[in-house]
Formats: structure tokens, C-alpha cells, sequence
DNA sequence: CGTGATACCGTTCAAATGAACGGTATCACA
DNA sequence: TGTGATACCGTTCATTTGAACGGTATCACG
């Protein structure tokens, strides 16, 4: 939809609000591009503008455009993480989260607006196999879940993170782990959330001796 | 260190330009604290400026001035992503980044100002034993390595994932996956950042067959 | 061929804005 | 008592900057 100039113009105020934490005049821009008149550089505002890729306030004079152009931090989601999420569903229980975990989703690919999202940090190895560390936070969504899926699910009093599968049109949870060998069958349990997003911070890992080499 | 007022005034600006997405002109602040001067305005910036609390682009008519502001509190961070870093270090290389990344840094528990960062797409498998899949986007920070830290290394023109270990006081880069056998002496090749943190987004995952249960 | 979209240039103007000068008042502190 | 920091007011000025008018050139399309 953008032609190349335009995409290289929005490029530029992007990149450049963010270095600078306020936008780039339209001047600024005109240099950057090496453009002999500021004129041309209005006309690609109003051309993005027209396109709905930035919003601009008319007649300020300084960040007197490009609203939009951080569209990250609009779809920026601050998802409540819980230690244990005891029973139910979270619904409400923001009030007892631990923190915060603040994750634009749009910007690594899922929908921005999921539906009631939390977040949970992982414990234990039970999903070592599907590459889920302790020490990770997981952010789940409150959907059913759809075979494959990764959920967050109640059992016996403790939130616990299993693959959501379908055996025989039947549905079990299981661990990812070898040492973990049962099927649990769904029904029985509270499935709290689906897995969308996984987020590690890497502590100085360990020297790694036992992997191989 | 700050006074009531520097407080107010500096909030405001936070609140503002994050809100707008540019900062509010000296004026704008004026009006909303309702001063009857803008030099009341100037000298509050001023102390902010010299109190470190944030920095000014003087005479710049728009953003002017209120720069490190939101950094300070919103410590949001829009990290640049990269297909591929071809050479050398993705220093002021933003241009050609992919896209974004916006995660709080500090909602992870990392610091929120590391050294200039940004982020790849993981692809391959040479790091599955650390727990890194194919398509998770890897965030890195641009320092020298500890070991155990796992970098981004510029190895025949392709950047690839590595961990940065030390045997017999010699740096050796080496590949978590048991089919990638080579050590890698460190001094040959750039290391372009040092991984500190991985975010994936849950892709509707393989039915899982081949794991065992 | 005409029309519209895109991408430019050059010029001019007025509004937005930072900056500076000088002044008042309060308060803590030595 | 005086000195410095803080918090204001009023005024003026120069610069930054958005905005508008008019023009040229290319290209795709019907």
C-alpha cells in the first residue's frame, strides 16, 4: 500500500523519535532525504497521513505530526504475572500479581488484543522438552484450548504447564518431560489459559559442562 | 532530590509524551500548570536539565528538549529487528532493521538502559540444547562476553548463535546442539552482542508425536 | 490524449516556540 | 543579615517550523 518513499520517510520518523524521544520536524526529515524543498516532505506527511500510517496535530509546531508513527506503544500490553494462580481463572485477580510483564504483542507477531491475558513464571521442568526453562514467563490467553496448544491448568491446587492434546477424540494433558509419563484427562481439571508468548531473561547462564560438545 | 514541583512538572512531561507520542512545548506545560509566565516553564527545565532529569536539544523548537524523560520512568524499549546483521555491528543500522521489538526490560528484570540492544530472529537449531528454537526472537546487548553468555556471532558472513565459554583460559565459541561439534576459537570472529533475553510467541505447536509421554 | 497519483522544487508567511533580561517573594541556612 | 535556591511574573525577540501557493516531471491507465 505504501509506495518506497513513503515507506522509507515513516522509516525514518520511526527510528528517529525513537533515538531522539521526540519527532523529527519536517526539515529534519528534508535533510535526511537531501530533499531541496520541505514542501516534498509535507507531501509525503499528508500521503502517510491520508493512508492512516501516522496522525498528525495540526499546526503545532514541534511533535506537530507524527502521533501515530510509535504505533508500538500503542498496542503495548502490561500483563499482570502471578506467582501461583490458586483457583479459577484469573479474571480480577490483578490485585495479587507480582508484577508486571510489558510486551507489545503486535510487535512479535500476535494479535494485540487477545482476550484476557496473564502471565506466569514457569517452574520446574515438566516442559524441558518443549523448550520451556524454569525461570521462564509464560503469558497466557483465556481461550479453549486447540490441540497442540500449551496451557496453563489446575492440578490438585497448583497451576502447572502441560500440552493440550487429543487421543481417540479424547482430551489429555501432558508433561514434556520423559520423567513425567501421565495423561491426564482433561476434564477432569481447570484448564486456566492457552500459551501465546514465552519470554526468557537470560541470567549468566550456566558454564553448560554437561552438554555435549 | 527533586522538589514537589520539579516532580509535578517532570510527570507531566512523561505522561504527556507518551500520550502524544512528542513532548509538550514549553507553553503547553505552562498552560497546564497554569503559570501566567513561560519562563516559570524555562526555569523548572532548567533544574530538571541540571538535576539530570532529563536532556534538551536547545533552540530544536519541538521536542526541544524533554528527552530522557521517558526513559526514566517508562522504561519501554523498542529494539530494533534484524533479518541478519551482515557485518560489523548493528550500530546505527536501525534504518535497516525489520521492524520492533517493544518489551519493558525491566518488567523482565533486566536492566531497562542496557547498552545499545537489538534483536534476531532465531533460525536453525544449533542452539535447541539451550532451550532456543527456531523462530524465537533472541534480544541482545552489545558488550563483552562472560562466560557462559550466549552471543550473536558473525561466522562466514551469517550471524549465528553461539555460547561464549572459556577452556584453558582460551574464549571458544560453542553450539548447544550435539550435531554442531566445533569449537570455535573466539578471536577469529565477531561477537555482535551478547543474548539477554528470548521471546517467543507460542506458533499453534506440532501435535507433538515423536515426545515421549 | 487526458487524468490522477507520485515525487519533486522554490518561495513566502504566520504561528509555534525557545531563549533571554529583569523583577518579586519566600525560605532555609550560615 | 545576607546569600543562595526555589518559584514565580511580564515582556521582548529570534528561530524553528508548519503551511500554503504555484510549478515541473514521470508514469500508469483508460
Amino acid at each position: 500500500m505504501l509506495t518506497d518513499r513513503q515507506q522509507q520517510v515513516l522509516k525514518f520518523i520511526q527510528v528517529n523519535t525513537r533515538e531522539n524521544g521526540y519527532p523529527p520536524s519536517t526539515r529534519e526529515i528534508q535533510q535526511h532525504f537531501g530533499f531541496s524543498s520541505q514542501t516534498t516532505v509535507m507531501d509525503h506527511l499528508r500521503a502517510l497521513e491520508s493512508k492512516g500510517e501516522l496522525k498528525r496535530a495540526p499546526g503545532k509546531a514541534r511533535g506537530c505530526r507524527f502521533v501515530r508513527a510509535v504505533e508500538t506503544v500503542e498496542s503495548m500490553l502490561s500483563i499482570p504475572l502471578y506467582g501461583e494462580i490458586p483457583a479459577g481463572n484469573p479474571q480480577g485477580r490483578e490485585q495479587e500479581s507480582e508484577g508486571f510483564v510489558s510486551i507489545d504483542l503486535a510487535s512479535i507477531g500476535l494479535p494485540s488484543n487477545p482476550h484476557r491475558s496473564f502471565a506466569l513464571k514457569v517452574k520446574g521442568e515438566s516442559m524441558i522438552n518443549a523448550h520451556i526453562m524454569e525461570g521462564d514467563i509464560a503469558i497466557f490467553e483465556f481461550r479453549n484450548p486447540m490441540p497442540g496448544d500449551i496451557v496453563a491448568a489446575l492440578i490438585d491446587g497448583e497451576t502447572t504447564l502441560k500440552r493440550y492434546i487429543v487421543e481417540n477424540k479424547k482430551p489429555y494433558l501432558k508433561a514434556e518431560n520423559p520423567r513425567f509419563k501421565n495423561l491426564i484427562p482433561a476434564q477432569e481439571l481447570v484448564i486456566q489459559g492457552v500459551m501465546i508468548s514465552l519470554v526468557r531473561t537470560a541470567r549468566p547462564s550456566p558454564p553448560s559442562a554437561k552438554n555435549s560438545a
